[in-house]
DNA sequence: CCTACTTTTGACCAACTGGTTAAACCATTT
DNA sequence: AAATGGTTTAACCAGTTGGTCAAAAGTAGG
């Protein structure tokens, strides 16, 4: 009822999404998704056989909205400060368009850590490449030497935690919903500001 | 059985623990943490009434293991950089004797972010005092000029992340287990260099 | 209108889950 | 050794859950 009845399978497709979100895989119902749908539960089972290939078709699609725009940053011929200004950017952006992605994932690897990591591979995302670049720049002093694994690790952290801590940052710093909109905002240009102040080199 | 049996009431709690950081609130089953506890299942409920008493004891138990050091070094009267070193290391240092805290927490934080928020409050955390803080400092020139709620989440951000997305990052750099634990120990001085380089002002 | 096909449904089921209960067990005190 | 009171258990229960199935409803072509 909530999506259009045109295609069945999609609005079966969202309203999976939405209550897997909220959810988690365990906590979330057929049934319910099915009244989400505003369909039968037996539809759920013609469409997607089990709840785990349900799953698995949610999980798909959302993978397809995060990795390609990713990816593409990745491998783009341009200095590493400038990759993180656009990863900050696009990361967030894409956050914002879709507050729940960061829990869904999250929910995911805790329940099983390695079907991500096998999309990831599949996904073409090669480590080597961004490690190789960042060792280059800092050997030709354009940025101070730091490891690969580190540097990834603070842009990304910094970018996905507080959607998932949102409720907690919210509640800690007393920001209502549009503070907080505003608080995300702020951070795209905050998170590459703090990485490249920190690696730029003559101190 | 796993646990010596000398006091049952810490042993369910410490299998229960283990249980519901794994599986998740939904996920967790009674039995199986009555088998981890080396009991049966109706003495669970002897001990304590309802699966949601259960875990809520258990939640309440991990608050106490975060909550007061954090609050102690957030109160303590030394200069920013030095509290940011300290917080490094000492979430750090938590996280890494209890692995699973930060997924057990995050697990919590989408099923019931009021709680998470409620028990900070309780604990006394105060976000002014730290505000204060940094802004003082940074009209005395001591640090460059930033709002304290970013300060914060990325330091948050920084230590916490790793934690979470432990297997994801496992599995994208290559890193075996052995690999990971010095990766964490490198981010006890990676984090607050970052943050401190940043903050230096004069560049 | 009939036939063949896909889509949708209500009724149903076996397995599982959190929780209960009455009885057994065990340690202390009397 | 009997009584007491806390601890532990096996058996049980009512409600829920993912999943099935046969039949109904819709759809298109001949």
């Amino acid at each position: 009822m909530t999506d259009s009845d045109i295609n069945t399978e999609k609005s079966i497709l969202l309203s999976a999404r939405r209550i897997f979100t909220i959810k988690g895989f365990d906590g979330a119902r057929m049934q319910e998704i099915a009244d989400d749908a505003g369909i039968n539960k037996a539809l759920l089972h013609y469409y997607y056989r089990t709840k785990d290939k349900l799953f698995e078709a949610v999980f798909k699609e959302v993978l397809n909205v995060i990795f390609p725009k990713i990816i593409s940053i990745l491998q783009s011929p341009i200095p590493v400060f400038e990759k993180i200004e656009k990863i900050s950017l696009t990361y967030i952006e894409l956050l914002k368009e879709n507050p729940d992605l960061a829990i869904f994932v999250f929910h995911e690897i805790s329940r099983n850590p390695q079907r991500l990591v096998e999309n990831f591979r599949n996904a073409g995302i090669d480590f080597g490449i961004i490690r190789k670049q960042i060792t280059l720049e800092a050997k030709q002093g354009v940025i101070v030497s730091v490891k690969a694994e580190h540097l990834i690790t603070n842009l990304i952290s910094m970018c996905v935690f507080p959607f998932i801590a949102k409720p907690v940052l919210k509640g800690m710093m007393g920001m209502n919903e549009e503070d907080f909109q505003q608080f995300i905002e702020e951070r795209k240009t905050v998170i590459p500001h703090t990485l490249i102040s920190s690696l730029t080199p003559n101190k």
